[in-house]
DNA sequence: TGTGTTTAGTTGATAGAGTCAACAAATTTG
DNA sequence: CAAATTTGTTGACTCTATCAACTAAACACA
């Protein structure tokens, strides 16, 4: 294959895991999203599980995202109870966000059902296959 | 790492990967994409090429998009004149597309672009890696 | 051959996501 | 301290995604 046509599959194999992933979430969405965060809203909870309490610059470098997006967004996920602020004193010009335990409850309800569609998506793979996807992704 | 983890920092990086890649080729997108079709756009005009002439429902599959999404994307790039549609014998319902010259030129382009800019985010890894990584994904 | 079903594509309506610029307030830098 | 930078919010806008309703052609097959 043309070092030029394998840059431009993988472009489109990557979009395609993505738009695969994101499908078959979605289809569960009825059964666990009672909050309608969407797709996006649950990303940004996992992120913020793994590095709370955090100021929100933090999230939005992590995930490379607009800080207005997800300024927005997490007065949503406020407003909904998932996600809390705090004083931050070493900064007052932002405040911490947390977890909730509502939103923690939900993280965990989100991780079951993203880990269950990816495991569906990389049933094809060995175990030593799926690390090593991972490890490449990571090293790019 | 845990399983459930793994699976997880799996969607991350894949989303990660995504968003670079559309990053990249967004900062270049002044210089080339004067017709302004957007990076979907831009992704369904590649696809075409691969498969001209094809009734639309060909690349709706191949893609896994939206034909209400599709119908619209190929009404505007007719109108930019990138696609021309010709009359499908075998079946009446559907017109066959095809890239116009115009858009067979503009098609070359953003491989350009797009294959420099997953050069750029492949650097770090081997020629090896790069098919592996490819081969993994299409295993999926 | 006619009739019911399926498929291809279009359109309307709406919701979600992403981007850019302007801004206030707090912080850092020189 | 004054200037420059950073954090987060808001407004305005565009692009992307999804669902439902609909037309017309094609297909199934009794």
């Amino acid at each position: 294959m043309d070092h030029d046509d394998e840059s431009l599959e993988l472009a489109f194999q990557v979009d395609r895991f993505m738009r695969r992933l994101n499908a078959r979430v979605h289809s569960q969405a009825p059964a666990f999203d009672a909050e309608r965060v969407g797709p996006i809203g649950g990303m940004i909870l996992l992120t913020l599980a793994e590095v709370q309490p955090a100021p929100m610059t933090q999230i939005v470098t992590m995930m490379g995202r607009d800080k207005a997006q997800l300024s927005r967004m997490f007065s949503n996920l406020e407003g909904r109870g998932l996600v809390s602020r705090s004083e931050n004193r070493t900064d007052q010009r932002s405040s911490l966000l947390s977890l909730t335990a509502e939103g923690e409850d939900f993280v965990k309800t989100i991780k079951q059902v993203v880990a269950s569609a990816i495991g569906e998506l990389l049933e094809p793979l060995s175990a030593q296959e799926r690390s090593m996807l991972l490890k490449l992704l990571v090293k790019t």
